[in-house]
DNA sequence: GAGTGGTCTAGACCACTCA
DNA sequence: GAGTGGTCTAGACCACTCA
């Protein structure tokens, strides 16, 4: 294994992470073969002249991502099975984004309304005060994809139509300096309503797959409650995810 | 904010987990309220006698989980919102039973068949070759609740009906000394065939919610692949998402 | 017994936040 | 300017793995 390890002690990235983009990137690339050991420690260290614990910072990081195995008395080891994305709190824009299919929005409905009781539950505001409501149809190939609602505390966010069509919920979020923190969600299954099924263009009955996600702030303020209905010919949920040590 | 921290140096557990375990249970006993601000690493590395950096990792481990957030020049929070339980890799076994739900199996296949293409695939092995598979009904409360095939390689697990019928398959690989690294998994929805209504007490096109889950074990081998069928009215996947930085 | 990662120390300098 | 977390060093001793 001779790769080509550099850090750039001028530069203002981190040096742990200098060294975590490496390795990444030749994991990535296959340089870094699935299994390969990975030198220990101690010598990398000297090898980039870093110290120790900043080369475990490094290796630490993409074991958390989950690409390397460390085990004690054999060493650190490229990961065989080929990890892809880690679940990570998405948009269902990016997501269409990243796979190529160039969303559109339609927005349906963006108003101000007052908070039913179960909204009002989700974003800890008391009933019957004034929410922001927005329904969205989400298209993809010209299809309808998906019909999201979504109801965010008042002062939180200016949402303009134009901006909701253009772009994803959080991607405007971001924009407007709120840090996501977590979100609670809940994946489930019912038959369409007629109403639905009329604006997803499937017959009343058929199967719908159904998403209900609460999303906080790192301030821990609940900054969008969503409920959000998706044809199952269109989508499903895909994600990789990490076991726990 | 007095709150009693005291480590035991004559413990082999690490000192850094010993302080994560006190702070994580200050945090559920709601004695460190959401909000409230930890006190700066050096001052807490003080007060307890430990290194800044063992302090540190201590908190890192409780950012990682999403109970603390720190801010730099400000300082290290404890999360307002209510972060229950992250999302891992879990069976329904052991989702049902933590609900107090007592789950039940019902063995309908335990064999081994040649593998068809889709599982060839999906475990990395020849179509054909023998692999075993499992048909499992899962009951709470004495409702069927979900209908489980899985497909695991030959030679990796002694499958025993009656060990499948006490307990999940996860736990049976764990005690087999396998471990578990990460899962890709989609879940999506989809009608009721006729056979599969049967099973599971439901009409022909009802709406039922799918998982498939490809799992993997450390040294990257395939150690299953489960195609599984939920009745929505019965349950649903529930999960807290955290935001990766 | 040689080699590995796991834990821990006692510092240092820095960037950032906020009054 | 005072206080915070972010990064980094140069070590140390240990438990575990494997031949």
């Amino acid at each position: 294994m001779q790769l080509e390890l550099r850090v750039d002690r001028s530069s203002p990235v981190p040096l742990y992470f200098q060294l975590s983009q490496q390795l990444e990137a030749a994991i990535e690339h296959g340089t870094l073969t699935p299994g390969s050991l990975l030198g220990n420690e101690i010598e990398l260290a000297a090898r980039l002249g870093l110290s120790r614990p900043t080369v475990r910072q490094a290796i630490q990081s993409l074991v958390d991502k989950g690409l390397l195995v460390r085990r004690r008395g054999v060493g650190t080891q490229v990961v065989h099975s080929q990890v892809k994305r880690p679940l990570e709190l998405s948009s269902l824009y990016d997501d269409l984004e990243a796979a190529g299919q160039r969303p559109a929005t339609q927005v349906l409905v963006n108003t101000l309304v007052p908070a039913s009781a179960e909204v009002a539950a989700a974003l800890g505001l008391p009933e019957g005060s004034d929410v922001h409501r927005v329904e969205r149809l989400r298209l993809a190939h010209g299809e309808p994809m998906a019909y999201l609602c979504n109801h965010l505390p008042p002062g939180l966010l200016d949402l303009h139509t134009d901006q909701l069509e253009a772009t994803g919920l959080y991607r405007l979020m971001r924009a407007a300096g709120i840090t996501l923190h977590s979100a609670r969600q809940s994946i489930g299954a019912r038959a369409a309503t007629a109403a639905e099924a009329e604006r997803l263009t499937e017959s009343e009955g058929a199967p719908l797959l159904t998403m209900q996600r609460t999303t906080f702030d790192d301030t821990g303020r609940t900054v969008e409650f969503g409920d959000h209905l998706y044809r199952p010919s269109r989508y499903a949920f895909e994600f990789q995810l990490l076991v726990r040590p």
